[in-house]
DNA sequence: CGTGAAAACACATGCAC
DNA sequence: GTGCATGTGTTTTCACG
């Protein structure tokens, strides 16, 4: 229903992924382009839920939540954690995902400790076969979105078959 | 090295990832402070690193990157991926975090097509054994971070071993 | 550590081009 | 799309509790 995004909403997108407080000034200055012409992108960004919406990012370590783990979690069918839960009862779990594959589901979880994420997992563990893995250190996170590639090699690749 | 966070402190987190662009103006009123006071406390949590910085949220479905992946990897020690590239050569992994356990590392990447999710395994795959695991459908991401429970019967479950 | 009001500033918005 | 004028909202400072 939009046109495709062209390189300079890409290059605001980059912008406002790095620093989400950008007045349209700094913005446009960023990306060469006037104050009104930027401030009519972000909002047609906005308006096609490109933009989805902004928020703090905030460490977990400092805010006293150091644990991170990933519990995959294949549900007894009857008694899914996706739909026999509402997400208010895990405010620890900060990711649901449903997978395709032997696990039905992937979540990423934030504790504040040890006892705290063996309680957490017991909980979650009533909902179907379980499988954590505990994060020892992250690289990164929350990493920028950038443009898909417009290489015609990868799009072709997958008609090796026809052959 | 910092004063642990009061109620107060975790409201304002809490209104700043819903809305990462609030005014102290807006800010002070969610959380019954004036303007001031509350610009003094966001300047606090921004210098301790709480609050590491702002971002707009992108749908990266809506952004041409409707395919999502879990990548679990068991580097080869001597080429680990977390060593011996740079991230610039994997734009589409967005976030790497080293496990504990069988798997050495877990990536997750955004892709726009099969094919490309296909080429970029066959690049990875060439740092270790593989795992994937597409995803279908997203129930949540991004979720704020809540404050840890103060529950002391939590904190005390650990002690069972002792006696 | 908080308030409230006033000052200076920066911003978003509209319009002519 | 630009550049500028305008009015509004914001940040910031300050005296005070």
């Amino acid at each position: 229903m939009n046109r495709p995004l062209d390189q300079t909403d890409w290059r605001i997108i980059a912008a406002l992924q790095e620093d989400g407080r950008l007045s349209f000034n700094q913005l446009g200055r960023r990306v060469n382009l006037s104050a009104p012409a930027v401030a009519e992108r972000v909002r047609r960004l906005e308006e096609s839920g490109v933009i989805a919406g902004y928020q703090a990012r905030i460490d977990p370590v400092r805010a006293g939540l150091p644990l991170t783990a990933f519990v995959q979690l294949r549900c007894a069918l009857t008694k899914c954690l996706l739909k026999t839960t509402n997400s208010d009862e895990f405010p620890e779990v900060v990711e649901v995902h449903k997978l395709s594959g032997n696990w039905c589901s992937m979540l990423k979880v934030r504790v504040a400790s040890m006892p705290h994420l063996e309680g957490l997992l017991e909980r979650i563990g009533t909902h179907g076969e379980m499988n954590s893995h505990v994060v020892l250190s992250t690289q990164y996170e929350g990493r920028a979105v950038e443009p898909p590639p417009t290489d015609p090699q990868l799009a072709s690749r997958s008609e090796g078959w026809r052959r």
